[in-house]
DNA sequence: AAGAATATAAACAACATACTCACATTTTCT
DNA sequence: AGAAAATGTGAGTATGTTGTTTATATTCTT
């Protein structure tokens, strides 16, 4: 029982030197996301995958020793970029409207590359691996951002950390929505995504006058 | 080409008309709608959902044709159920706040029992067959109702579907993303999400005060 | 007790798909 | 130029999955 062999760490099987093989690396991960996009957890096969990307599935398997370790990478580079919009967004003292509407545009730039892909790799895709460590990171660091926000506009909130999570999954209800239907360049839906940041935030909405 | 041979519409290859059958296939549209929650479309089998109703494969197929016609059953079932409570909580004339509050407390209801359907019946269930108009008729009169309040909490609203698809989504984001972190009960939640409708809907947030 | 309805689960056929391997091509190095 | 290393190829395999059928057993109705 105390036989379980710990599969070695690589992330690569074969790191590539060359610029060429870099190249196929990049377009494999970049393939992967969207066929993981399309046709969600389902239907991304290696394959498809290496099909989409202009490559042979023996190159994909070259650098990738399985199937798991390439939604891994899709996953790194995914939620680096997420992390960086918001990271910009909750940056210095800017006022709250700024904020929402500077939130709102990064969100909808990242997402729409790879529509659903943030969904599909939080809801569908599995996370055996050590993926759960960094998952979990991800996850705790996305959330002290919008925390700090809150804070920020917020000043008189107990719960934060409950406030950030509600709005970042409103937010993120919205935008995945908005990608389902094709609708993520609809002006008049940002305009009413920083509408509910800012009433949220702000919320002043005690005793409605009728 | 034009071979295409239209499949019988039976729902149902057998009607039950025991008691016992009933239960039976009662057993396996709830059993249906577990798996569906807990290991997605993608771990959706016939066998899996058999045995997790306490029935055989076979019986299954007496009352199924097919793999798709019991996730219709399961569709129709689920959707039937948060339709009601919609259209419960946007009944008469109610203070704001009490609408927010029925809504709330109704999807979360409604999403207790499985938590993660819903999103798994949108997302990643197919609707090949005949489903589709049944889905985009679901859609329509869920919006409808949606857009009934707010017409009637936010007078002044030019693009009244967008807002209300804005609503509807965000409350499902939010709705979501607590099924999925096993927090759909907590009271904190809960006030914060009646909160965040009340902030939206009444929409008094123009130049943030600092 | 006969016959209809219902339940069972082993078995299958068809298919999908992750992954390997032996070989071809390109790049780098001497 | 030529050897060696890096990279690319894709048919093939091995393994599993899964929707569905069928022959048989059990329970209900009349």
């Amino acid at each position: 029982m105390s036989t379980r062999i710990a599969k070695p760490r690589s992330r690569m099987r074969k790191e590539p030197s060359q610029a060429r093989s870099r190249a196929t690396v990049e377009a494999i991960i970049e393939a992967g996301a969207r066929v993981l996009s399309d046709l969600g957890w389902a239907g991304f096969t290696t394959n498809k995958v290496a099909e989409a990307a202009g490559a042979s599935i023996g190159s994909l398997y070259q650098y990738f020793p399985d199937k798991l370790s390439l939604v891994e990478a899709i996953r790194r580079r995914h939620f680096d970029q997420v992390l960086a919009v918001i990271s910009d967004a909750a940056g210095d003292e800017k006022p709250l409207r700024q904020f929402a509407r500077e939130l709102t545009r990064g969100m909808i730039a990242a997402h729409s590359i790879h529509p659903t892909l943030h969904q599909v790799l939080l809801d569908e895709a599995p996370g055996d691996r050590g993926s759960r460590a960094a998952h979990a990171a991800f996850q705790s660091r996305y959330l002290e951002h919008y925390a700090a926000a809150v804070a920020q506009y917020r000043r008189r909130t107990k719960d934060t950390e409950t406030v950030a999570r509600v709005l970042s999954s409103a937010v993120e209800g919205v935008i995945h929505n908005a990608a389902r239907r094709g609708m993520l360049e609809a002006p008049e839906l940002q305009k009413q995504l920083v509408d509910l940041i800012c009433a949220y935030l702000s919320g002043q909405h005690r005793a409605a006058p009728r």
